[in-house]
RNA sequence: CGGAGCGUAGCGCAGCCCGGUAGCGCACCGGUCUGGGGGACCGGGGGUCGUGGGUUCAAAUCCCGCCGCUCCGACCA
């Protein structure tokens, strides 16, 4: 792709009503535009990154064995009447009024919705275990929105739902997702942390939150540093003992929100080095709730013995959107975003010094095709920019490798190599930068 | 929802207190020279001052209503 091809509208002020890293970053690279309180455009560059974590968390979830499907952004209240949660919900819904005066919400979650479904098609208890997903947009009419997509009122989430006979066989089902979700945040390159949380107005007994700590969330968390060197074996686990194991190595280890903490226990618990506390970004979050909205919408199986039972279910939350937010606050310096291999909206970028240079022009056309014929994206700015002006914007927008080529350098057939994530500089042969970014692109945006 | 504040060119802001027909930086357009970390010079374009009303000979400026946005607090992926 061609900077001047393409649609990249950065700034370099600051904007007035950004206040964290993130959301400043993710306006001046021309990610999102905001358009009301809380709701934004998501710009090609942020529509990149932001469809490359659907992609990770969609094929990690499958790979649990969730099935993805969609349902629709506007519910009828009736459903949400029927599991009596349209009270407790209250004013976070977005309420629509349709031409038939028929009331409707823009969901804010859709455990009604997919119970619904659930009940209308499955009776026996020889269709379970089931778990359905959707990636989709939701409304939550928040207080306050803050902090750009981080805390937006319209986001994108992924959420899943889990139906199981008993008890058991749902915790089975929980655990799975936790393990998945491990494996998810381990490809977005992020340290998250499980804390145990309270459920909320989704309801249910067992629930983890998943946190990354940064200098700019909400709430304090306290946990143990250990937790993120943590490595998962690949083996899919599906029996409840191996799975218990897996999901106890993470959980043995201390982790407490704010309202939970004990300084006691986590001076006794944790050695010094590895005590770590910060703020806390939510996101993802695993309820496991048992017959709460079967029982009162009637979802029953009937299982084994002929007898109607209410399923069991969970559901299972990952802030897509949020996301985007929660890698940058992660991963950025003064001089812009820094991207993971894995999400990165681009691998590779190429200044181009000098704009109306033909011989230039020639080798980076080369060099471009190389990359792409390996299968990573390149992004080569062509304006006639000062270089400076280049070097900025690059910065900015965060992509991993960036080559500099210029009369200097390649009549000798070198580059200069920007590697983002060391902030390190190297003078290579043009085969040489390409062989060793290709490589690291790839080992890099694996795992 | 309680408290605070803001709305003037695409962005960041000044002007408002003390009323007299709108300005700065960046960005943008044309040109010349440049080009290895936001380059220089010359020349240009662009604003119903959020909106409705009121006071006044005269309102960006004073008064009232409305709308929008932000910040701090209580709530959430």
């Amino acid at each position: 792709m061609y900077w001047t091809e393409f649609f990249i509208p950065t700034n370099k002020e600051i904007p007035a009503d950004a206040k964290i890293p993130s959301h400043q970053l993710m306006i001046r690279s021309g990610m999102i535009k905001q358009e009301s309180s809380g709701i934004y455009s998501w710009l090609p560059l942020g529509f990149k990154v932001l469809k490359k974590i659907e992609k990770i968390v969609r094929e990690e979830q499958e790979k649990a064995g969730a099935i993805e499907m969609l349902m629709p952004t506007l519910q009828a209240v009736e459903l949400w009447k029927e599991s009596g949660r349209y009270d407790g919900y209250g004013k976070e819904m977005l309420k629509i009024i349709d031409r038939h005066n028929r009331f409707l919400i823009y969901g804010p979650t859709n455990e009604e919705q997919v119970t619904e479904i659930f009940r209308a098609f499955v009776k026996s208890y020889k269709n379970l275990p089931l778990n359905l997903f959707h990636i989709q947009w939701k409304f939550r009419d928040e207080i306050r929105p803050r902090f750009g997509v981080m805390r937006g009122r319209e986001f994108l989430m992924k959420d899943a739902y889990s139906f199981d006979l008993n008890e058991e066989e749902s915790k089975k089902s929980y655990y799975k997702m936790f393990i998945s979700y491990i494996k998810i945040f381990k490809r977005l390159k992020i340290n998250t942390i499980p804390v145990v949380a309270d459920s909320g107005e989704i309801g249910g007994s067992l629930s983890h939150e998943f946190s990354i700590i940064t200098n700019t969330g909400e709430g304090q968390v306290y946990c143990d540093k250990r937790l993120f060197d943590l490595e998962l074996d690949n083996d899919d686990l599906n029996n409840l003992s191996d799975l218990e194991r897996a999901v106890g190595n993470y959980t043995q280890f201390y982790s407490a929100t704010e309202d939970k903490h004990n300084e006691k226990i986590f001076k006794e618990k944790v050695p010094e080095e590895f005590r770590l506390k910060g703020k806390a970004i939510e996101v993802g979050h695993i309820f496991s709730f048992g017959e709460k909205y079967s029982s009162p919408m009637k979802a029953y199986i009937t299982n084994k013995e002929g007898k109607n039972v209410s399923v069991y279910m969970g559901s299972y939350g990952i802030g897509v959107s949020r996301l985007v937010a929660a890698i940058i606050e992660y991963s950025h310096d003064k001089k812009g975003i820094i991207w993971p291999n894995s999400v990165t909206p681009f691998h590779v970028g190429i200044i181009n010094v000098q704009a109306d240079n033909k011989e230039c022009l020639k080798v980076i056309q080369e060099i471009k095709s190389e990359f792409e014929e390996n299968n990573l994206e390149v992004l080569v700015d062509d304006r006639d920019e000062s270089v400076g002006k280049k070097y900025a914007d690059m910065d900015l927008i965060g992509l991993p490798y960036i080559l500099t080529i210029g009369p200097r350098d390649i009549k000798e057939k070198k580059v200069d190599v920007k590697f983002r994530h060391t902030d390190t500089k190297e003078n290579l042969s043009i085969e040489g930068a390409i062989n060793r970014i290709t490589s690291l692109a790839k080992e890099k945006t694996r795992s």
